[in-house]
RNA sequence: GCCCCCGUGGCGGAAUCGGUAGACGCGGCAGACUCAAAAUCUGUUGCCUUCACGGGCGUGCUGGUUCAAGUCCGGCCGGGGGCACCA
């Protein structure tokens, strides 16, 4: 019989999918509708494993769910703007339009080659004016809304990539692409006004049962909401009327010995001016930049003003004034009480400074007389003391009067604050959204009017010069002010991608829709059932995407508030690292293994073998798709992505693995091709059958159940041993009726269907069959044939397995207790003690105690 | 420093409602087929002990709860991730 050609067979059915428009999602179905969604790709060039792993993952959720009868939305798109397409230009002269559409073309194929279930007709890519004219026309919603605004900050400047970056585009002080060093700049830019729905984003969390409980953490640690109170300290003898300080301890507010201003407090600045060393000290604070002075946990300083603050519940208390380089002025007000006894940073700062440090709250089992503080602060809980009013309040009735006290008196207020800032979106770049604003010297910022939308990036620029080619272009700035017709600038700056990716799945939902999103399609597709992709975007896309959507409900083009009902997030693709003996990375198609040592492919020389990492072109240790679905096909490189590593977790490849694969899809064609006379398709087997034929047809609906319960809870590396075990069975059955063994066969194919879509196509035609497996209907199994009527239970003695016994699912307590007694195995263990218990769990174990 | 997750054969991993630890795969070993190889098939594969039947030990370590612990609780050790002066 002939070996499965994949490539033949593969490139036959990808074919017939398409012809037959099998994959189209319509925008109204009685069917129960269900919308798959991977993050789409940058248009890099060439798909890698990690695409093939998450798009494998969501094809098969696609297809699971299209054959058990919903209407499956499965689009597919470019994150197609961004810096790669830039530098490309940069360096080999080729437009970023050019080089990012061959791209689309080259990875569009890749892609198809994989066999997916795909709607292509709804394709786009974020580079098309199609989208960013509807992106534009977002921005200038939101802009009326008041949910964009433009200001000065201190903003994350990225001197490699000349752009500035968002909090969250900082990872570890370095630019989240390039690496570099960020630097902190004061400059104008554009935010959009995330942290308007801070407690929103935060409380919604909540509703977010399917998403794993990881990044919902990971979220709710960015968005840092902190419950306190924000009061003043008067000033004696200064400029300024108060001190407005935040704290969420203000119940040990009797423990303050000093005030702390940050730096770039404007108080400090105006003192600054006046005080040279004060100024010097600023300086030094500022030197080190952002980065550094977090990674070294810098040493506290600080500087004492020679201002005195007046205690808000004692006039007659004065506290020292310094400014300290721990105070951050983007965090609360800038400002702080330092509290020693209780507050870590308070206490280094205290005993550099010699400051007093008085604890007021004692633990509930210490002695408030002999309690003390040395090198660590106390944080935990407790009752108060040396506090005067508050003194053996618990810690939260001591918040709850200190802010009555103070709001009483007109000097503080309860008030919540967040470590989320506003998300800056504007960027010095080319290849990005242009942002539809004109600066009038007369009127201001002006939108550019609708009608001229899009508004598109000029085609003509130069990469050869410093800084952002639309600043730099010649004519496409200067522009006349749509309001009043005179000479006015456009805004140079483009949108940050991840603007573009953060409402792309609703505009999936019809993708050529006039409006931003078309409210019919948006209503029956959204929220996205089931979105997968790495857990990178953890607190990037997937945050900004939640705001978005927020936004785009309030703007009424959405009615959902959440995107993404459903979210996986799957592991990386490893492999192991080879260097050779002069320590330079090798690629694992240069390098053999004979007897367990590697070797540089054809020679002998050896070569040195890493741990299994990241797959990254640094180390080299990169095998390509390509290359697979060249040599086994698809379905071979879709089954390892599935097989033995749970989907969560990172997976190695190995050669070994993929060779197992296709041995597998190998034998799959000879179990269907080689299977012998059966009866046509339609023929049932008879419902009273017994031996081979009954173990071979609960094999079959055993493995349906199984199977689909996996399958429903993304555990596909379980799926697949459930396959291997029904192949097993039908390897391991006997002569068998021809009615069952179309059945068991039948069934397999159709398992197999989603996660190797075009075997089970060629394996459903050699069954016979004139219809898809694409189109097929997902099996039920029969539950009567799940369970068997007998079953083989271990009987232990004291604890430990002795023996096992087979008994009829129904037996009796006593008898189970029986025949578990009757074992030999069991006497012996028992050595003539007679049992002074004997636990019979039904159906599971049965346990003597002597 | 704070927060979170994870430690099971040579390897990936099953077993998560406390109830036969090691399903399934990879790799290894032995055999069949073959002139030979590839492909395929069969058997075997946690460790120790025994000719064998069997017995003992085993889920990072250590205590505990329980008739019963990979699973629950306490304390350690190791690995990974997130946030990092957030008041």
């Amino acid at each position: 019989m002939a070996r499965y050609n994949a490539k033949e067979s593969e490139a036959r059915w990808q074919e017939a999918w398409s012809t037959r428009g099998v994959f189209a999602a319509v925008n109204q179905s009685a069917l129960p509708k269900c919308y798959v969604l991977e993050m789409f790709p940058y248009p890099s060039g060439r798909i890698h494993m990690g695409h093939a792993r998450n798009y494998t993952m969501g094809d098969v959720i696609a297809r699971f769910k299209r054959a058990q009868g919903f209407n499956v939305l499965h689009p597919m798109g470019w994150d197609a703007f961004g810096l790669p397409a830039e530098n490309a230009a940069r360096e080999k002269g080729v437009h970023p339009r050019e080089w990012t559409y061959a791209n689309i073309a080259a990875m569009r194929e890749q892609l198809k080659a994989m066999g997916l279930a795909i709607d292509w007709s709804r394709e786009f890519a974020t580079c098309d004016p199609e989208y960013y004219a509807r992106q534009q026309k977002l921005f200038l919603d939101f802009f009326r809304m008041g949910l964009v605004y433009r200001a000065e900050a201190d903003v994350n400047w990225d001197p490699v990539d000349s752009t500035v970056l968002a909090n969250e585009q900082v990872i570890e002080g370095r630019g989240w692409r390039s690496g570099a060093i960020v630097e902190r700049r004061k400059l104008s830019q554009w935010f959009f006004r995330i942290t308007q729905f801070a407690d929103d984003l935060l409380t919604g969390l909540d509703s977010l049962e399917r998403w794993p409980e990881k990044v919902r953490l990971m979220q709710k640690n960015w968005i840092g909401r902190s419950e306190g109170l924000r009061f003043s300290f008067a000033l004696k003898d200064a400029p300024e009327p108060g001190v407005e300080v935040f704290s969420t301890r203000p119940d040990t507010l009797f423990g303050a010995s000093f005030v702390a201003l940050s730096p770039d407090h404007p108080l400090t600045e105006q003192l600054a001016a006046r005080d040279a060393k004060l100024a010097a000290f600023v300086a030094e604070c500022h030197r080190g930049g952002t980065a550094e002075e977090t990674i070294e946990t810098a040493e506290k300083m600080g500087y004492n003003t020679g201002l005195r603050a007046t205690h808000p519940l004692d006039p007659n208390w004065q506290l020292p004034v310094y400014v300290a380089n721990f105070v951050l002025m983007a965090y609360g007000t800038g400002a702080i009480f330092g509290c020693p006894a209780h507050d870590q940073r308070d206490l280094d700062f205290a005993r550099k400074y010699r400051l007093p440090v008085l604890p007021v709250v004692i633990p509930d089992d210490a002695d408030t007389k002999s309690f003390t503080i040395g090198t660590e602060a106390y944080v935990g809980s407790g009752h108060l003391a040396n506090s005067r009013f508050l003194d053996g309040l618990d810690v939260d009735a001591a918040k709850n009067e200190v802010a009555k006290r103070l709001e009483a008196a007109g000097t503080g207020a309860r008030t919540v604050h967040y470590r989320l800032r506003d998300w800056l979106v504007s960027r010095q770049r080319y290849w990005g959204c242009p942002i539809p604003i004109v600066h009038c010297g007369m009127c201001g910022m002006v939108p550019v009017p609708e009608r001229n939308l899009p508004l598109k990036l000029p085609d003509e620029v130069r990469f050869d010069l410093p800084g952002n080619p639309l600043e730099n272009h010649p004519a496409w700035k200067h522009v006349k002010c749509p309001v009043c017709g005179g000479a006015a600038t456009r805004e140079t700056d483009t949108f940050d991608t991840f603007v573009d990716s953060s409402w792309y799945f609703a505009r999936f939902t019809d993708s050529h829709a006039d409006a931003p999103v078309n409210p019919d399609a948006a209503r029956y597709w959204m929220p996205v059932d089931q979105y997968i992709g790495g857990v990178e975007h953890a607190v990037l896309h997937l945050l900004y995407a939640r705001f978005f959507t927020r936004a785009m409900a309030k703007a009424g083009d959405i009615a959902v508030q959440e995107p993404f009902a459903g979210l996986f997030t799957q592991g990386m693709v490893c492999h192991e690292t080879y260097r050779d003996a002069d320590g330079e990375w090798l690629l694992p198609e240069d390098v053999e293994k004979r007897d367990g040592q590697a070797f540089r492919r054809g020679s002998d020389a050896p070569v040195a073998v890493g741990p299994s990492e990241k797959m990254s072109k640094s180390k080299k240790n990169v095998v390509a798709p390509e290359g697979i679905i060249d040599a086994f096909g698809a379905d071979t490189i879709r089954w390892f992505m599935l097989s033995d590593t749970p989907p969560e977790r990172d997976v190695e490849w190995t050669q070994e693995g993929a060779e197992g694969c296709w041995r597998f899809v190998q034998r799959i064609h000879r179990l269907v091709t080689e299977a012998g006379a059966l009866p046509p398709p339609g023929a049932k087997p008879a419902q009273d059958c017994g031996g081979a034929d009954l173990e071979l047809r609960r094999a079959t609906h055993r493995a349906v159940a199984a199977v689909t319960e996996d399958l429903a809870a993304l555990r596909f590396n379980r799926a697949v041993a459930q396959i291997y075990t029904l192949a097993n069975a039908l390897s391991a059955s006997g002569p068998v009726d021809g009615a069952v063994k179309r059945e068991a066969l039948e069934v397999l194919v159709l398992l197999i269907g989603p996660m190797m879509p075009h075997l089970a196509e060629t394996c459903w035609e050699a069954l016979g069959h004139k219809t898809l497996v694409a189109t097929a209907h997902w099996p039920v199994a029969n539950k009567g044939l799940v369970t068997s009527d007998t079953l083989v239970i271990a009987v232990q003695v004291n604890g430990k397995r002795r023996g096992e016994i087979e008994i009829a699912r129904a037996a009796q307590e006593e008898e189970v207790k029986a025949s578990a007694l009757a074992l030999d195995s069991v006497q012996r263990a028992l050595e003539g003690k007679t049992p002074r218990r004997v636990i019979v769990v039904p159906g599971r174990i049965v346990n003597v105690v002597a």
